[in-house]
DNA sequence: TATGAATGAGGGTTCATTCAT
DNA sequence: TATGAATGAACCCTCATTCAT
């Protein structure tokens, strides 16, 4: 049971059949958490979903906690392999502003269940003394080389230089993990939509040309 | 913080001790979620820190589910009326958009907890089926009024026309709460500042006018 | 609050509010304990169909248990009231019998919730170590008499002798109880035919006479 | 001791070790319903006595209605297997009401807790609403099937035409279940004797033919 | 006297985890 | 290795009763 750090692909000792194990247990946490919430996903949902017992998992993950770290770092790997080549594509900042969003929406589309699961996990999993397991702050994954690229542009001249990069990377982190949560109860949501509309208005907010509305429409 | 959506100075049929105990312990319940989080807030803890036991709690409110509507409702009532005269005192809709978004930190600011217990319990309180006791849908207080206010100023003119008022609405709502999220692993956050700065964003993004940097300068 | 042992009528020493809040009590204590069982009957339950609280009760009653006996007792009391007159003015042990069994029963229509509620009470009261508040033995109200009686007649020639009087008062008064208990899930239940019938059988088998449907059948 | 109504011999997906803990802990059950009655039979009483914990009870029946519906069904398959043949053997009305008493008072004497337990369950048990979990209707198990019996004997003139087959058969019920409910208080009861004077008694009653103290005495 | 407030034990159940096989 | 069995703490809630006023 070496499970630390271990990353797809990587020799990890694992038979064909643990890892299938593992990728079933991982898909009925992934959908159970999606379905009831972080709080309701209990071990026993969740092998009542993979058809099996709470001790397999047990066996087989070392504890609720590595379940669902393997839930969010698969989710974490699976998304920066969608998103950076997108993002990377680009090269002015409206573009790779733009790709973010699009891409990371893009990917929600298509990974819906497990997106909404990592969010409903980092928002909500503590330890017995409600400490966080994941923290969500400036040097997260999600905030901190955005705020940097923010950053960058604004030094080239491309985008404005009178706002805190932090503080849109943060509002730009929390309108794209506010779409999977919505996504919940309202599973009609236009995901696409959002992802124009707000790529739009965060591509306009930071970007220092006038004329905004023209650039913001000739490229769709 | 009375329970069935009675108004302030109404008849409630409660006692003096009643009142300040129901105040109490909705105290140790905001104190508590905020600390460790909605899941870890179980009736013993809040009821420790209220130097009380469990079972003064549920005579006092009818079970736990009742004392976290009476948190949320506190709030809400509170909030709105912090706000609603900030807002309702400018007419333009960039003053509007800005005051709600100042005013919604600044109350955070001075309600740090029960803001972040209040976004707890909206984002993670689930009946044992796993729906939500809380939709944050587009008909939610935070969201349908913006969402009116933004669509409004846009048929104007003052607001460009080109963006979906839920979208942005929706936006704004999570980047706001977002901030109180934030709080509570980064106690030193300057919510101060974050107002400032969403405003600015926001504003300048749902404008038509130029000379935008122009106009967001000079109210400051 | 001296309630040991009050009779009605009797100098209880208690006002005349005192008395009117104890009745009542009690009728509220033999709704509930009708409606929703013995076990399911607590004093919230008859505190709320009283519309006071579990304050006044223990402050009237000197708990459950005084409570419970007093609708029993006052069962008792009224039910041999109603039932005696009735049963001495027959001189015939078929008479006596009949009178038994039907004046028990008619007692029982006019005074269903109250009958129904002491026989909750009397099949399952017990204290804490499980040891019933009311044993229904030999010697109870509603046996032993009968059975003295069966036992007379017998002396007499009226009645068979080849029947032993203890078991055939069991009988009787259980097929007595056991309308009282059909009568909570099936409300419709004709006690007045109950009446005859078991009246009809249980003189029939008790009486020595031949020609016994004869009997039976004249003196309807 | 099947929980869905499975057929001994029939595949039930348990382990061996599970049936055995399963039949222990009813047993348990059993016990202290019968002795401590079912109110006071709590889980943590019944786990006492079969020397675990309620969590192992919890683990194993899924609830506390689920562990004493098997008690209830359990003594519903055991004393229909018993009775049944014994019944089935006879072919006069008169026969097959006697085997009816008897084998069911002799099961209770080589069943008392058994039976003494089922009868207290099916007494009392009822949901939060008071609702009886068991209802003892004229569709019940030990009603119905017994006054179609009378009914049948009645038509083919064994039995009188003038009593109410559905009033006689609800009152033997009732005299066989205060035999077991007379036997917690009364440890020392002769249920033979019992037995043979109900048994007298209401074959006495029934039967249409006159001589009726000898044919009762001759077969004895 | 009369009652709202508090008590604390105990109710059934779920939980993540560990253990024996 | 793989799993059913067991664990025991913690969950929320209800209970009959007592207390202070």
């Amino acid at each position: 049971m070496r499970s630390k750090g271990d990353l797809i692909g990587q020799e990890t000792g694992r038979t064909f059949t643990e890892t299938a194990r593992r990728a079933q247990i991982i898909a009925a946490a992934i959908d159970t958490i999606a379905e009831v919430g972080y709080g309701q996903a209990s071990l026993a949902r969740i092998a009542e979903r993979a058809a099996t017992s709470k001790g397999v998992i047990c066996y087989h993950f070392d504890g609720k906690d590595e379940l669902v770290r393997e839930v969010v770092a698969g989710l974490v790997d699976g998304g920066a392999a969608y998103m950076r080549p997108r993002i990377e594509a680009e090269s002015s900042g409206a573009g790779r502003l733009r790709a973010t969003i699009e891409s990371n929406l893009a990917f929600l589309r298509e990974n819906r269940n497990h997106v909404v699961a990592a969010v409903e996990i980092v928002l909500n999993a503590r330890d017995s003394d409600g400490r966080r397991h994941f923290s969500t702050g400036p040097g997260d994954a999600g905030i901190g080389p955005l705020a940097e690229m923010l950053a960058h542009h604004q030094a080239t001249g491309e985008f404005r230089a009178d706002f805190d990069p932090l503080v849109l990377a943060m509002a730009i982190r929390a309108a794209i993990d506010n779409v999977a949560h919505h996504l919940v109860g309202y599973p009609d949501l236009d995901v696409q939509h959002h992802a124009r509309e707000l790529a739009d208005l965060f591509v306009r907010v930071a970007s220092a040309a006038d004329h905004r509305g023209m650039a913001v429409d000739s490229d769709r």
